[in-house]
DNA sequence: CGATATATTGACAGGAGTCAAAGAGGGTGG
DNA sequence: CCACCCTCTTTGACTCCTGTCAATATATCG
């Protein structure tokens, strides 16, 4: 029941009753299997819908002027990676599968007469985006203040503990399956340095990014070279 | 009257009737006037209310774990920059003055009320906090996929459409009170290196940033190595 | 007019980019 | 089942952008 990770998603900032719950449920459209790299919205778009990520991943970039992309943040099962299409509309950047994936749609038209009745829902909305805001925010800390070697383990951080909260970390070892280009794109470097950090971490045993799965070697090592705190729990919605 | 600033920003994005306004505008408390470097809210407090950059600046930052502080955005009049408080609460972030600044404060309770039977304003507020989130992303764009000269025209150009959107720009030269170092602090590079580009942008003509007012003197330069887009108006709301 | 913060310089080091070529892996079609 | 192709990964050599350190000059302010 793949719809369950979206609310569980929600329900980790948000208290809501089984009604909203239910009439979220009932409008998401059937799932739709997309192959990698497939386009779901596209930055100057109008949406008129948003999508859920039942399995699998995607991303959300930017290019700039200059020809590069740059990688916003990847997105796994729960997330909803354009609701912010629901008060905004036009899209400022792209978002593309990463991988084979599962995705759901709900329609701006029914999401918005859903909510009409149900500000409780509309306010965890809100909250969903601005969840996603914060990981911006980290991302620009990532980005600003950390080296090669430290925003990687960021990054692998991050995601462990997202992908856990999701109950998809096992072993200490989770699916990634990413290009050393594309987290190139993500980090700010070039495809040879995110190859040169990639190999010191086997050697050292910190962990193993290989053939889309990620295995963590040293998690205190990871911890304190991405610099990463792990998320307060939610006692202050 | 310098609660119109907000007023003049919220409505770049959403239409709002004038009963709304009102609403809005008389629960904005008398404005206080706060030195700079004056901590507004740090991260880890809960928001109890928002506040609204009347004049002057403010900035947002995060320090990383290895000690490194990393500036967010810069905030000018019209500004709302812990509105995300409201649904969220608990702040990820300090909110700091960067000059002399006037600052309006809304309780969170008495704009919860406002609120309830408002739900076109209530959009509004998200609308602007996603407006926030969009800057965020084009942030991590900057610091991304430019080279220190690039970020710093990015930072410019972005501050002057921001600023001339609020007609704080005349005769291509605006107030931005900063020092060096925390320019450094938020495009992610050392001073030293902060003072090498404002200088050669000076021997070319390109800007001169200097005692608290930057001047433009070729705008085309700027635009090219910032790789500034002009943003598309907001007709897609 | 000190005292402190900020800006500027110069020398040097090093992390990360670039270029180019060689391996590996994974599909695909014959 | 193997050859071929294409993408992805890996290596090595070299460059250069940006950081670091340390000293000096300039502002600013009480």
């Amino acid at each position: 029941m793949p719809v369950e990770m979206m609310i569980r998603k929600l329900r980790l900032h948000s208290e809501l009753p089984n009604e909203n719950i239910e009439a979220l449920r009932s409008i998401v459209t059937p799932v739709k299997n997309m192959p990698e790299d497939s386009v779901i919205v596209r930055e100057g778009d109008l949406s008129t819908q948003c999508c859920v990520i039942m399995s699998g991943f995607a991303y959300r970039s930017k290019v700039s002027e200059t020809g590069k992309r740059q990688i916003l943040s990847f997105h796994i099962a729960g997330d909803m990676p354009d609701l912010q299409g629901l008060p905004l509309k036009l899209m400022d950047h792209d978002l593309t599968t990463l991988s084979p994936a599962q995705v759901g749609f709900i329609n701006h038209e029914a999401l918005e007469r859903v909510l009409v009745s149900r500000p409780a829902l509309a306010r965890a909305l809100w909250r969903e985006t601005l969840v996603d805001a914060s990981l911006f925010r980290q991302w620009i800390v990532n980005l600003g203040t950390r080296s090669a070697a430290g925003r990687m383990a960021y990054l692998i951080a991050e995601l462990r503990q997202r992908l856990g909260a999701m109950g998809l970390v096992a072993n200490e070892q989770f699916d990634f399956p990413i290009t050393q280009s594309k987290l190139a794109d993500a980090l700010g470097l070039s495809v040879v340095h995110v190859n040169r950090v990639l190999q010191t971490f086997r050697a050292e045993g910190v962990l193993d990014l290989r053939r889309s799965v990620v295995t963590l070697g040293d998690l205190e090592k990871i911890i304190e070279l991405g610099g990463f705190e792990a998320l307060e729990d939610d006692s202050a919605m």
